[in-house]
DNA sequence: CTCAATCATGGAAACGTTTCCAAGAACAAC
DNA sequence: GTTGTTCTTGGAAACGTTTCCATGATTGAG
């Protein structure tokens, strides 16, 4: 942190191009910023200076004086995770396109993290911020958050005050856990992410309902939801299925998850479809070409940053007449493939 | 862009803690950079008034002021491969302990977006800049990066006066080259990425190098640089193996590449380990779990990214001293799974 | 022809920090 | 007791923009 001593500035700066063009730096700031009631002449004359000096207006200084930064802070748990990455790549594609940067803030589902990324939000007085999944049982952070008063949408998140724009994971885990029960499994395990962030919630939501409708019981030591890293699913499979009433179909998630799921099943001597049906959530190039081929709940993942970034986008250039705060939702599609039969008879 | 009218600004300013606590706005400023030559009295009087307002400064009159906005850019192509996100999450880890914060830069492999980052990168006062693999054949941006002087730290890159952190491509590629020619083979495709990225130059060249070191000829046609995206690897495939002397060795990329393979060998009916021999760069959940499993080159992601990071942040420190630019490399390792056999008997 | 409105520009005051400079107090050395 | 140092603090000038306000030149309506 230790600051230097301001040497004096290579760059030119306003004063410079005004001075080169004999014409007031208020009127470069015009030029610049494309305001009305600028004569063609000013207008050429001063844009020929700016070419030839490659000015470039600093950033800090216009921040400083018009209270915007042209940034946008992207708060994500895990960017090396793919389902957020590619999120994250559709928005930030979305929000060069409209002359921002993006401030990548990862947390590693550590609350310490989320509320010093807020801090820095309001420090840099970014313009909007992107706020991923995350544990929406964090108070100091959601209460951090409500002290920023800026334009925010959630992703896959539940956003007091903001829009959010989230695949149907509720509808998703409906469809492939009725699929299940329509195929006759009683007993089907649901490996989710951890139970505070939305798209676990949702689904597990949505496992219920598909229970209910059918008049089943839902055991909820077949809900399992799994804590970050890819570790802890191996045992949880593991211990499923030495137990005394072992599932007969498993719902996992693709990202991560999957390869663990596949490992613990292989050390038990089990294979899918025959002894046990698999599906998993979020599709991947390992349920793609996986022997056999796994059915797999898929979703638009860029189509989700896309419109995340524009509504952002819309949010700050409005500012805050825009008060439409309904989420947003993507269909998720369940595709077939050979991972699920029939549960075989007792 | 539109700018709006400054509202008076909710926040305390150091003008406010300075007031509140009585004393004058450069000892508030002192305390909080931890000068020396400060009294415990002044010390803690401030920092209460501190504590109790929740003073944070402003980062953009910190910047303006100071030249130093204690952010790190971070420019990647795309930040959806898995390669690279799990290189820039580790990175940012780092970066986010010493209080930077990451902005990214996604390229897209478009030279103009690479000389606009650059832009952003000045206008910003960026303190340092990460710069992933990428197109070494453009011009424009190399000379515009050349008059950023800035630290630079380039990850599987060369950049001009700057170190770089990168895995040993070429002695990966030597050894997996060497591996299937041990085997036998005499006729092995190399897919990998463009050309003019190092890691694909570096490759290409220890396959070179092998072929050289067994007396063999290297037959270009095999070599296939594939332009970005997952589509062409397969058309590659099929003209490969439909030609008059088809490859009985294929070496390809496992990020979004392997799969297309596979789809093609499928769809020529050919199947490996018995037909054609396969390993793929870079491991993958795919790799390790498809039957059978295939071999795979790796090496250490997460490692390469909080190197770049802790390097470039020491040449940030240091300011101009650091004058060792060289790269720095970690090794790669060959997985040997079950999907390479000796070639068949004409 | 007058008076007001609009247009086109310039000057200067912010924005919120850091840092230079000055100055008094305390302290040590002679 | 003088004379330098070193501490400790305050005042004010930057940093590079945007934006408010002022001013003279046009224009338009009556």
């Amino acid at each position: 942190m230790a600051r230097t001593q301001p040497t004096p500035s290579l760059r030119p700066t306003i004063r410079d191009v005004a001075a080169q063009a004999g014409v007031s730096v208020s009127s470069v700031s015009r030029v610049l910023n494309r305001e009305p009631h600028i004569s063609p002449e000013l207008h050429a004359r001063i844009m020929r200076v700016v070419d030839r000096l490659g000015f470039e207006p600093d950033s800090a200084a216009q921040a400083l004086r018009s209270r915007a930064s042209n940034t946008i802070g992207c708060m994500v748990s895990d960017i090396s995770n793919p389902l957020y990455s590619e999120m994250v790549n559709a928005a930030e594609e979305e929000l060069q396109r409209a002359g921002y940067v993006l401030m990548l803030g990862a947390t590693r589902h550590a609350e310490e993290r989320e509320t010093a990324f807020i801090s820095a939000v309001r420090r840099r007085r970014m313009d909007g911020l992107l706020l991923f999944a995350g544990d929406n049982t964090h108070k100091d952070f959601t209460s951090a958050l409500a002290t920023l008063d800026l334009p925010c949408v959630g992703i896959d998140r539940e956003v007091p005050g903001a829009p959010s724009v989230r695949a149907d994971h509720r509808g998703g885990g409906f469809e492939v856990t009725r699929y299940l029960i329509g195929l006759g499994h009683r007993r089907i395990a649901l490996l989710t992410g951890p139970a505070a962030v939305l798209p676990s919630t949702e689904r597990v939501a949505g496992y219920r309902q598909a229970h209910i409708e059918a008049g089943l019981e839902v055991d909820l030591d077949l809900v399992r939801p799994q804590v970050h890293g890819s570790g802890i699913a191996f045992s949880d499979v593991c211990q499923l299925l030495q137990g005394p009433a072992p599932p007969t179909a498993i719902i996992t998630l693709g990202t991560h998850m999957l390869a663990s799921v596949m490992d613990a099943l292989a050390s038990n001597g089990i294979r899918y479809p025959s002894d046990i049906s698999l599906v998993c959530i979020g599709d991947t190039d390992l349920a793609r070409h996986a022997t056999p081929a796994i059915s797999a709940l898929t979703w638009d993942l860029s189509e989700i940053g896309r419109i995340a970034a524009k509504t952002l986008l819309e949010r700050v250039r409005d500012g805050d007449q825009a008060q439409d705060t309904r989420p947003i939702y993507l269909p998720t599609r369940f595709i077939l493939r050979h991972s699920c039969a029939e549960p075989r008879a007792k």
